[in-house]
DNA sequence: ACAGAATTCTAAGGAACATTAGAACATCAC
DNA sequence: GTGATGTTCTAATGTTCCTTAGAATTCTGT
């Protein structure tokens, strides 16, 4: 055990780390990220038992990084403030700085970023009224509905395919799906250019969108 | 075992999180920060067996976190990149500002932030020149030497009760030592207000000096 | 080459953590 | 109320981590 003066502090400063050093609860806090979840559905969309999502977010709570609500029989998490959403972004570009066996897995993952060439949520700011820009949403219609990128055409992955007619050919196309890590935009990204578009993933998704600007969402 | 996709993913993010969860690996990348130390002298400021200290900084290093230089038969540490430094101060401030427990040890053991009222590496930057502001280096000589605040005056804490009479009474004494969590400077502070001075201590120390502004160094 | 010093490697006991089953606790529908 | 549902609590298992002792390694000085 360890016996310096400062110990009680870095005790509590370790606290953050520990919360963080579960591949588990850090894929809830992206679930998270500028969304409300109940348990169950946690559950589901991490592929984790009920039990151990409910232990996990206990943990998250004891930390303070996320609130629980309880609405009758269900409870639903969220993050407990914006700055966790911020610290998240943080952290993970500097984990993905730190680590080159992480920027392996996120390219075998999602594909090569040289490749992807993904657009900031910055440069999409910028050029939002550039009408040669399309912005394409591939989450759920629900997803869509519950807040989305200003001006952006819903078009759920499943759906692509048979609507692409529906996208100017002349256009660039910026894609997004929901979180940082989320392999449906980059997807959807290949199957544009196969079929002659330009087109291109929005950098950290719609979780990026809402932490660099927040403040031009649509709903 | 978790079995969500992006699992590979998340367990390399996690990998910085383990490397943060720990008091000992926070406390050595404290020491760590803007200075190198061998083994030996980390074990000794940390109060931490050497073994395990030794332990821990390969754990960090995995992390990539900080790099190690072999000098002869003593092998030296330091962090691995600037960014590194950065992070950190970006760390703290996150979990100061979740933990409530974290503010309370932190005010039980350097005192209440509201009475010392710290002042910011900006806002001394900023003062730097004002003749009524006294900047005073309560650390070691040694350390004054390897890298101090232009302008500083160095007494370290020990002489400081017996040189009293070298500080202008009409000014405003800014007095640091090394880390965010280091006693000294807020014991300097206190022992000049009871003999009558205006004092204030820098928040984060040479640390937080030299993540802000390590430009404007002086040696 | 040899002795000595600093650090790391290996191994092992004990503590903390992850995960899951079953019980318990709320809340809603009836 | 009673039963059904969603969540948390408790307990128990296996896993990982912390820490330290002893052996091995690497370099210095002679």
């Amino acid at each position: 055990m360890a016996e310096f003066v400062e110990e009680p502090i870095y005790a509590q400063l370790a606290r953050i780390g520990k919360a963080l050093a579960n591949p588990v609860r850090l894929r809830l806090l992206d679930l998270l990220d500028h969304r409300e979840f109940t348990v169950e559905q946690l559950a589901t969309a991490a592929g984790v038992g009920l039990k151990n999502t409910s232990a996990q977010l206990q943990h998250l709570r004891a930390a303070n990084l996320v609130t629980s609500r309880k609405d009758g029989t269900r409870v639903s998490y969220r993050l407990a403030d914006p700055q966790v959403s911020t610290f998240l972004g943080l952290y993970q570009d500097f984990a993905g700085e730190r680590l080159a066996d992480l920027r392996q897995v996120v390219s075998d993952h999602l594909g090569d970023p040289e490749t992807l060439q993904p657009v900031t949520a910055e440069e999409l700011g910028q050029r939002l009224d550039d009408p040669h820009v399309v912005v394409l949403d591939v989450r759920s219609a629900a997803e869509f509905d519950q807040g989305h990128v200003p001006g952006a055409v819903s078009m759920p992955m499943g759906e692509l395919r048979d609507r692409l007619d529906e996208l100017p050919r002349a256009a660039t196309i910026v894609a997004y799906c929901q979180g940082p890590y989320c392999v449906v935009s980059p997807n959807a990204v290949r199957l544009l250019r196969e079929h002659g578009y330009r087109a291109h993933p929005l950098d950290s998704g719609f979780t990026g969108w809402a932490r660099a600007g927040g403040q031009r969402l649509a709903s």
